[in-house]
DNA sequence: GAGGCATACTCGTATAGACGAGTGGGCAAG
DNA sequence: CTTGCCCACTCGTCTATACGAGTATGCCTC
């Protein structure tokens, strides 16, 4: 067992009534930040914590999984501790759905991925009738039966967004809407083909912990936030067209609103 | 030791090859979503789930600040473990810098939250000069100082957020800005009045987990992430004459966006 | 050289025990 | 009746130990 660089850490405090476990955290968060650990780099293992401090295991350990719990690193197994890497950030502006961007072939999404130098995929496609629960119901005019569209996205592998579309199924039965791929410029603009012309979007944002479900669908390491999105078109007739419910790892998105001063 | 009332949760399964304290989590995550266990209520104490599942004391306490960090529980010390009630939320318009909302002496935070029936407060309040970070500087046009106003909201004695707006100094000093109480309309108005009419605002949103000063300062518990939103104004001549950068307790928050379909 | 195995290192899971500290209720003394 | 103390119950912190399971490396065999 090699001893831990020296300078690296200090020693603890004990005539504080600070916990242990805080004070090892604290050392370790502050020499995170300060760059001592870089990004990617693996921390000193628990052992070496355990000698360095000399506190059990169980003390390293809870320190370990306070800083884990905090997003600063991630743990894998058989291999050690490390400095979460912050990934690549997705910038979602606020004209993303503007009709202008709806011309070309290719979905909104693997656009601007490949504009970004990503690469982009779209996995788990699931069409489907259903009923809605009572929420999507209430956006969309309390319709009997929705259309649904389920997706995944990933950037270069790494899923970062989970999206379900609902329309009243009235409007989406028997149309290239109900296809798996509804053809260039989205379901967007297949709605406006059938005579839907969109007049307003509203985005509703919340950000919490993600669920295990949520948890295993976006492989999301421990202390990363989902930020939901619940977005609501509009017809120009004032009639919700679609709802859109995304779930987005929140460590993959920057969210980017123009608002007039009116 | 009173036993747990039967029927609450149910035995674990040795031939799982999932975690024991996994399965303990797991079954007391489904109670609390079938509502077994009210918003609000006291979970069965470490001792009583020890009795019931015949483990040891730390495969509970793991189970259980696995559900912390999800969110969903929170413990209280000599109390018990509880689960975790949503509180009241605020929405936010991206319609409330709206001049008309400008009108009133008190400020949009105020009016609002009486509103809603909350009580508010504003604290902290500080308004130094300080030269800007990197961020801000860009953000701004790289003024050499700047104004900051900082100051932290409470909803019924809860603090919900905390910002801090930055103003370029040539533009705020020796202003009404430059003031703790900066009159009707909040600085906004004042902005105008000084000859910079409001074009438009730009948000940007992440959410991430709070830092340790960010758990203090919002006394948030754990499992609670924070958006941060940072917001630059610009006036009709183009130039950004504010910047405000807001962290939020996530779960005390639902920003809502109108954009036009253009 | 290629493949496979042993091994040492990593974190993951679990046990048993000890003491500290915050909370609240009951009981006893005034 | 009120005050104050004690005690039981709660979670918080920490130690010591054990074994399992994933990973990487180097050596040995073929």
């Amino acid at each position: 067992m090699a001893a831990l660089p020296s300078g690296l850490l200090g020693s603890l405090d004990p005539t504080s009534d600070r916990a242990v476990f805080r004070q090892i955290a604290d050392q370790l968060r502050e020499a995170i930040d300060r760059g001592r650990f870089a990004e990617g780099a693996k921390l000193p293992s628990e052992a070496e914590l355990v000698d360095h401090f000399g506190v059990s295991r169980m003390t390293v350990r809870n320190a370990l999984s306070m800083l884990q719990s905090e997003g600063l690193v991630s743990s894998e197994h058989g291999k050690g501790v490390f400095v979460r890497p912050r990934p690549p950030v997705r910038r979602l502006a606020s004209d993303r759905f503007a009709r202008r961007h709806r011309e070309q072939g290719k979905s909104a999404f693997t656009v601007e991925a490949e504009a970004a130098g990503s690469r982009p995929e779209v996995d788990n496609l699931e069409v489907k009738e259903e009923r809605p629960s009572a929420d999507v119901s209430a956006r969309l005019g309390a319709p009997r039966r929705v259309l649904t569209r389920r997706r995944r996205y990933l950037l270069d592998g790494r899923p970062v967004e989970f999206a379900t579309s609902y329309l009243p199924l009235d409007l989406a039965r028997d149309t290239p809407i109900a296809q798996p791929n509804p053809g260039p410029g989205g379901i967007y603009a297949r709605l406006e083909e059938l005579g839907h012309k969109l007049d307003r979007f509203e985005e509703e944002i919340r950000a919490r912990m993600p669920s295990p479900q949520e948890i295993k669908t976006l492989r999301l390491a421990a202390g990363v936030p989902v930020i939901h999105l619940v977005r609501t078109a509009y017809d120009t007739k004032g009639r919700a067209v679609e709802v859109c419910d995304t779930v987005m790892a929140a460590d993959a998105y920057v969210l980017s609103y123009q608002l007039p001063a009116t």
